[in-house]
DNA sequence: ACACCAAAACTTGTATACAAGTCAACATCG
DNA sequence: CGATGTTGACTTGTATACAAGTTTTGGTGT
């Protein structure tokens, strides 16, 4: 799940395992409401009142929050409110930029000199996805697709540049949550990544590059549609 | 200065113009304190100590330790104590990647449809650079390469992209403080940036890519360098 | 009924007190 | 003299109380 994986971005602790402790309870809790519209943009969201229903102080809640709002999901207004962080077109533009900008990149890494031990995971899940297309499993399908470009990373053996491009993948994502994904959509990106993983495995960096550019451009007339479907989600 | 443009980063009140208020002043102080190596890796760190020399509580000052330990400056060991996070090898190598990712697809940007009102900035930037080579004032220059790719930004339409160059350009920035920069290394750095404009301005968007990727470059045997004649400031 | 003003009920920001854990110094025992 | 156990002085994490500001609500006068 993103949140699990957001929560080593923010996290401060030593690399030991330990449990999930106070604020990131909260966090991940928070943050999985927000990427699923659970908490729509602009609800008014209290941090005396998250403390009670979590059981929570003030000041762990307080922590989670300011997390989230340097995610650019929660927009903090001092001695207003803290509310869900509205749709900003300028926010996702910039998401959309840095996101292309690290996972192309990464591409091209991979393309030159990948780490081979990861080729059998990523045939892996092609597999798996073609198998969550033929269920018509929507969900499935988005948390494999999260992998996928996970195991890119790893494979640039930059698996850290996965945190940024989650960071900012998780704020077009929220957005696509009020477009509903058809199985038409899966096989396109299905395809994007069989033909992406052939370029890769080949070398051919170039295109590779084109695959990806055209492959995350699928979100763009998305955005678009949501954005006049669905104004009242975005500032202003 | 870096801290008061990162600030913008991890602000998290609104737009409106507001004066620096409590965590920020602490935020802003042990920034440039740990970026010009006022503070080494390795420093401990106390809030209670922070707190009381700042004149706040320790509150503020817990919040400009999460701010700093996100941003990879700062090593909060829980319980334990927080020090100046010393060097990681890793760390560097990442934000290498994630500032040469962003800035060649800035620098793409610019090439192939660019904010025009900037050119004549950057052309006065390079002056600039022109006068603080023939004064030697080092000091001057690093200010003004600064800004210099911060106004790449800018002519690519999309100024945020800076808060991300800067966050791990810092993180380099501090290593090589450790190293010092003759006249001749700003002599190459300036080439780089006038070949850099020219390219860009005729369009050359491939020609662009070869010089930043030089450009960006420069700093990898400084880096290994370092690494061996201060071994004490990293990790492990 | 409507405009306006005041007070109460919110919000976040800050300060202080306490809890829990780690580490170091030191006394004590073999 | 050395190893060891215990106590104390640190650290950060959490809870609570208070301060400052905003918004809403209700009453009052016109």
């Amino acid at each position: 799940m993103p949140a699990t994986e957001l929560k080593d971005d923010a996290m401060t602790t030593t690399d030991t395992v330990e449990q999930a402790t106070g604020p990131d309870q909260i966090f991940d809790d928070l943050y999985n409401r927000i990427i699923t519209l659970d908490l729509l943009p602009g609800t008014k969201i209290s941090e005396t009142e998250v403390a009670r229903s979590s059981g929570y102080s003030r000041q762990p809640v307080r922590e989670a929050f300011t997390r989230l709002a340097n995610l650019n999901l929660l927009l903090i207004r001092p001695k207003r409110a803290t509310i869900v962080r509205p749709f900003s077109r300028d926010l996702i533009a910039n998401a959309r930029f840095i996101r292309a900008a690290i996972e192309l990149e990464v591409i091209r890494q991979v393309a030159d000199a990948r780490d081979t031990s990861v080729d059998a995971k990523l045939k892996n899940s092609l597999k798996a996805q073609r198998d969550a297309i033929a269920d018509a499993d929507t969900a499935a399908f988005h948390d494999l697709d999260y992998d996928f470009h996970r195991l890119l990373c790893q494979s640039a053996g930059r698996p850290a540049a996965f945190d940024l491009i989650a960071a900012n993948k998780a704020q077009v994502d929220r957005l696509c949550m009020l477009s509903l994904t058809s199985t038409a959509a899966m096989q396109d990106l299905y395809d994007d990544h069989t033909r992406l993983v052939d370029a890769l495995l080949s070398g051919k960096a170039p295109e590779a590059e084109t695959i990806l550019r055209k492959h995350l451009g699928r979100l763009d007339p998305i955005i678009d549609a949501i954005y006049t479907t669905h104004s009242g989600y975005f500032e202003e």
